[in-house]
DNA sequence: TATCAAGCTGTTTTT
DNA sequence: CAGCTTGATA
């Protein structure tokens, strides 16, 4: 492994703390590597250094190249993120953070209980904001660290009677929560920051053991994360990395002040930068680089290629969004004749709707690809339905994995359901809880064979998952009219089931973070082309990328018009996708939607960051009409 | 109480 | 276009 001047000064800084400004493409992650790699070098023992990263994607990588750099040594680094992180500890220290059984919700659960919580209060009141927008509310108040009364005061802007009422419904929340020792993802780092800022016993007892702490992503740290650094800093070094160019995680709460105050917040810090890009030539870097100085805010971050001179970055004007994909998949297609390889592209969308037209052509013309980003393998209606048999095995107090099993059972409804599970849950022991199942579903045995099944088979997930499809097919044939390709889903869990130990952990891993179908399938260094939202591409890149719908409404996304903050991030979010690219850039856009609309105030056009865009940084071309590039035409017309 | 059909809405990003 | 609500019917 080589270094630049400047990265070779960060890595081997003697600094307490140390926060590295490293722009798009500048070795972020090979400098954190190369961090860990010399501190083990220098005698630190890798059980007394963490990585924390924001995707398990992100931790698995840095693991990877660090063992393979720095050998298996390493392999007892801690790496994960920071709710794997913080989980990890609490769970090795149940006692220190009153820590007992518990189930970790995800989203959907999280959902679920809020839509009950808001039945209990609200009713069908219509006035009152949905589950939904109630559970971003509680959580972004949560990740900001500030008290939920004053964030709907002040930010949601809510009215005095609205105010209360939604407190109300966020303390049934609560009161189910505790009642069905669910956490949420909150309340991981929450409880973790909690306790650490409370106890200084536990504090110093847990920041003990590290003497290394290296975030990556440091730009998209919240208020909350940035407590648990704070407590870890007390006894360990930080190491940070991070590029506010590239915050677009504001929504969940990310302030990049931890980046901007991190020198007058923590003493004895300093902060270095990275500046040289290997990844881009430098046509794709000016265009980066103009998107952000056409910026009122100052992002003082100009991006110089040391790869050189490139390509011009193409921007083509399409009638529609079919067209659009049509162009993109035919270019991929063609370049592969060619003899490139799949993986040599990526397709960036702003959100996974936009991505849909490129994904089913993908699917029609049979090339092989992934989609990473939008709603995951693990969050589709049949697979939750599956695990939520494995849920109730594992805990039988699981409520909501309870009424989601039961009720799909015909005749078996909420009010059916309910009544059932209440009894299962009032139980002391899950022995008893599995007789009361008996003896509540009478004579209709096969509802609860499917529990006892998963229970007799918990150190073997893959084979639970294996007869669980088998027992329950019948059930799922009525219910689901698209059943066989359905199907083949649950081979696929079974499969990634095979890598755990038991239910439990496979359950726990993948709430944290699951995983999308397309992306769970491949095995690793498979040949496949890469469909990605910009969310998660961040540290990725790719020879040629294709960035699809770069029109208003997308960048910036219709959803964030009012508000200049989201407007600006919106901003980082096209900078983002823009530097994924280390070769070709391709900017696809098309207006059939219209003009989308604020409302009924501004048009989108007035925010559109490609308004100004001058002419000379890139080819733009307009393919109306015709679906076919004039350059591809052929010797003859057959 | 369960279920189905019809109609309506509103469409981000993720641990 | 899916996901939800609503209303009628078994």
């Amino acid at each position: 492994m080589e270094f630049n001047a400047e990265q070779q000064t960060a890595l081997t800084s003697e600094a307490r703390n140390l926060l590295v400004l490293a722009g798009a493409g500048t070795g972020k992650t090979r400098t954190i590597i190369g961090r860990a790699r010399h501190l083990l070098a220098t005698g630190v023992s890798p059980k007394r250094i963490v990585i924390v990263t924001f995707t398990r994607r992100a931790a698995s990588e840095i693991r990877g190249r660090l063992i393979k750099a720095a050998g298996e040594d390493a392999a007892t680094v801690v790496t994960g993120t920071f709710h794997n992180f913080c989980l990890r500890i609490m769970r090795s220290r149940q006692r220190w953070f009153g820590f007992t059984d518990l189930t970790v919700m995800d989203r959907d659960d999280q959902l679920q209980l809020m839509k009950l919580a808001r039945g209990e209060i609200v009713g069908k009141d219509s006035s009152i904001a949905k589950a939904a927008q109630l559970v971003s509310f509680y959580s972004y108040a949560r990740n900001t660290n500030q008290p939920p009364r004053k964030y709907l005061e002040k930010f949601a802007e809510l009215d005095p009677p609205a105010v209360e009422i939604v407190l109300k419904i966020f303390a049934k929340y609560k009161e189910r929560k505790l009642a069905g020792s669910y956490f949420d993802y909150d309340d991981i780092l929450h409880r973790f920051a909690k306790v650490l800022h409370d106890s200084d016993e536990v504090r110093r007892k847990v920041a003990q053991q590290f003497d290394h702490v290296l975030v990556d992503e440091m730009q998209d740290t919240n208020p909350l994360q940035w407590l648990i650094l704070e407590s870890l800093a007390e006894y360990a070094h930080l190491f940070c990395v991070g590029d506010d160019a590239q915050s677009i995680y504001a929504f969940r709460g990310a302030d990049f002040k931890n980046v901007h105050s991190f020198n007058s917040r923590l003493p004895n810090s300093e902060t270095l930068k990275l500046e040289q890009n290997y990844r881009s030539t430098q046509p794709i870097l000016d265009l980066a680089n103009w998107l952000l100085e056409v910026s009122d805010l100052k992002y003082e971050k100009r991006l110089r290629a040391v790869r050189g001179a490139g390509d011009k970055p193409q921007l083509l004007d399409f009638e529609n969004e079919y067209d659009e994909a049509e162009w993109i998949v035919g270019r991929i297609m063609k370049r592969h004749a060619e003899g490139a390889r799949w993986d040599d592209h990526m397709v960036l969308c702003r959100s996974a709707y936009v991505a849909r037209p490129v994904e089913g052509l993908l699917i029609e013309r049979k090339i092989p690809y992934r989609f990473v980003g939008g709603i995951g393998l693990l969050q589709m209606a049949h697979v939750r339905d599956l695990l939520s048999v494995l849920r109730v095995a594992v805990n039988y107090r699981d409520e909501l994995a309870w009424m989601r099993y039961l009720t799909l059972w015909p005749r078996i409804g909420e009010v059916t359901a309910a009544k059932m599970v209440c009894k299962i849950v009032s139980t002391s022991s899950s022995s008893e809880a599995a007789s009361v199942l008996d003896e509540a579903v009478g004579k209709r045995t096969e509802i609860a064979e499917a529990v006892h099944l998963v229970a007799r088979q918990q150190r073997a997930p893959s084979e639970a998952i294996q007869q669980l499809t088998q027992n329950l097919e019948p059930l799922f044939e009525t219910r689901y009219e698209n059943w066989e390709s359905r199907s083949k889903d649950f081979r696929l869990l079974g499969k990634l089931a095979a890598k755990h130990q038991d239910v439990a952990t496979f359950l726990e891993t993948y709430t944290l973070d699951p995983m999308s179908a397309s992306e769970a399938s491949p095995s690793e260094g498979d040949d496949i082309v890469t469909l990605i939202t910009v969310h998660s591409a961040k540290g990725t890149e790719s020879k040629a990328c294709y960035v699809v719908g770069v029109q208003p409404g997308n960048y910036p996304h219709t959803r964030s018009l009012d508000d200049a903050e989201a407007i600006e991030e919106e901003r980082r979010v096209l900078y983002v996708a823009l530097t994924r690219a280390e070769d070709e850039l391709v900017l696809t856009r098309h207006f059939s939607r219209g003009p989308a609309r604020v409302s009924w105030n501004a048009p989108v056009q007035t925010h559109y960051f490609l308004e100004r865009l001058p002419k000379t940084l890139v080819d733009s071309k307009s393919l109306f009409g015709s679906l076919y590039d004039v350059s591809w035409d052929d010797d003859y017309i057959g």
